[in-house]
DNA sequence: GATTAATCGAGACGGTACGTCGCGTCTTAGT
DNA sequence: ACTAAGACGCGACGTACCGTCTCGATTAATC
């Protein structure tokens, strides 16, 4: 039996945590990533400076905090009956988070911060929201008998993602939906 | 013949547009995208802070400029004699540029900013530095014979460009010059 | 003739220096010394921060331009016709500044914070309002043939103020008007 | 005989009420009264930051009791065989305390605090710390037959105190001691 | 040559976010 | 009931940049 460690003094008030993280989830989408300052965080969440850098050190790092289960969820597909199947459904549910929803606005804001912050590229790195969900949605696929010789996880995320999100992040996803299904196809076809 | 048309006036100063240019491309290097600012590129150029203000709205319109022509260059590769040598000069080309090379650096900070401002998102829309890269490569590989029934310009990029960039922005870059080939390979496989 | 040395760029706002001056007089006696926030004077004089610290260094010089021209007003008394009717006429004066006057709130507030600042006692050692006034006055009651044998002029000015200013500082002024005429009195005694 | 009346509870602690004074007293020469905040304090003390509020409503009622006694004792002189031994003395021992004394040094920074805070003043006013002693060697320097019309203690008081403290207070100070009989003699020859 | 007009460097302007610090209050567990 | 500890909401601190605005000085084209 392991005794919870207490340590003395008043203990962190997970009101005040639900509010900042439901003010920033408000702020980018709202105001965008560029207008939300900590200053601002604080104000909306009605929560004083402090208690916002008492526990995390950059709004990115609430960002993340703020986003990474919705990205999960949403990233999750269920079960699909084929290979074809799999992959198309993944890419969908890319796509659509991506461009469509908050959490993949998040992500965009954060991997953009990423490619000038190396803090932020750290923590991106560890969260790995797109680079687990496309490795589930792999081994899927393996069960289903396809990508059989295929040993190299990290090339074949990069293979899954890569062409459609590259896409999104240059700013010319206009009408992708349409050509997932191919996408798919030739992913499968290597 | 049109004269070109004279304002009056003390024209621009050439000079106080390279220094600003210059002092760009050195504080992103030396510094990092986040400590450049106006008034610290002002200061850097020897330039007074409405100068830059005149030719320029944002450090990002400067950045693209400063980096535009070294960029294209880098990007640029000596024609090949087969199709599979076209693709992966271009792709070895593209890693160096984007892990290694100061113009690569201002690329993937300016995609970045990006992800959260529409304004430097079209610039780069237009310019469209990556994209034309490609596609010059791509007519090259077709004049080889290959992806003949291909028509998508679009989305052959996406597909040419798509998995090695996602794999930088991600910061999972390490070692990725050793699948270049494989890449490369499997681009035409399709 | 003599060119004035004029330094490049904009120069000092002469609107903004008295704004802030306003707003500190103003401050003073509305709010009180210790409500005198920096922040709180570059809002009411509608000034930027920066603007505030690039002149003054703290609130307590801002305070003590603000009031010095008007304390030296307060303590200047016409020439009276006896030694005994110019030291009467200065008390009266010293007693109205300290005790009823805007300016000499202001120097009071000085004065305390001199206790345990350094720096504020310096700039009211150099700025000596107090002790110049009454320098003036002792000249004044000499050229009237009194305190003729005294030649510590600092001593003469401490037996002077010192008796009525202790008994202001110290909140012990109720009443002290009637109590000037003696006090005039014995300091000619002497 | 009456019990003392108990109230339940944990009793008030003795050590935290000396550690919190003694912290105060060191701070106050070791940092200075700026620097010495309530959270310091207690700090210092090694003492939670309610406790000093429980008992203390600010900075200067801790430091008040934290000086007091030692200023009185300061204060108090041996009794002399005349007059003027006595007002010498008094003025010797008001000197030593204003100008050297750690109790002294409280006593300006709190007369300093008086100046913009009524509450402080009230304080001090009741403590009457210099008043007290000057008014305990008015009467011994009376029982010697000495300033025998005077019947105006408060303005005696002034008299014997103000010009000293005036030139302390006013940064002044130096070489005060070689002053101290004439002061003494001209306040016994009203 | 004098005038005109747009540029140049410099630097002050009103704003606003930064991250830190102290305030006085509160909420724990422990004595 | 009191203790030490420490998080809470609040708001001022002094600094850094923002983008704008005046300055005097410079530089061409036009009169």
């Amino acid at each position: 039996m392991v005794a919870p460690p207490k340590s003395p003094g008043r203990p962190r008030s997970e009101d005040a945590r639900l509010a900042i993280l439901q003010a920033v989830d408000g702020m980018l989408v709202e105001e965008g990533y560029a207008a939300m300052t900590m200053k601002g965080i604080a104000e909306r969440a009605g929560v004083g400076r402090q208690t916002v850098y008492r526990w995390w050190s950059s709004k990115a790092e609430i960002l993340l905090e703020a986003c990474t289960h919705d990205a999960i969820d949403e990233l999750t597909v269920p079960a699909a009956e084929s290979a074809e199947a799999e992959v198309a459904a993944f890419l969908g549910a890319l796509a659509a988070f991506l461009t469509g929803s908050d959490a993949g606005l998040a992500y965009r804001a954060l991997l953009g911060e990423a490619q000038h912050d190396e803090a932020v590229a750290k923590l991106l790195r560890e969260a790995d929201i797109l680079g687990g969900a496309a490795a589930r949605t792999i081994r899927r696929v393996q069960s289903h008998g396809a990508l059989a010789g295929e040993g190299d996880l990290r090339g074949l995320v990069a293979e899954l993602i890569g062409p459609l999100a590259f896409r999104v992040l240059a700013g010319d996803a206009a009408g992708i939906e349409g050509e997932l299904e191919g996408m798919a196809e030739r992913f499968l076809a290597r």
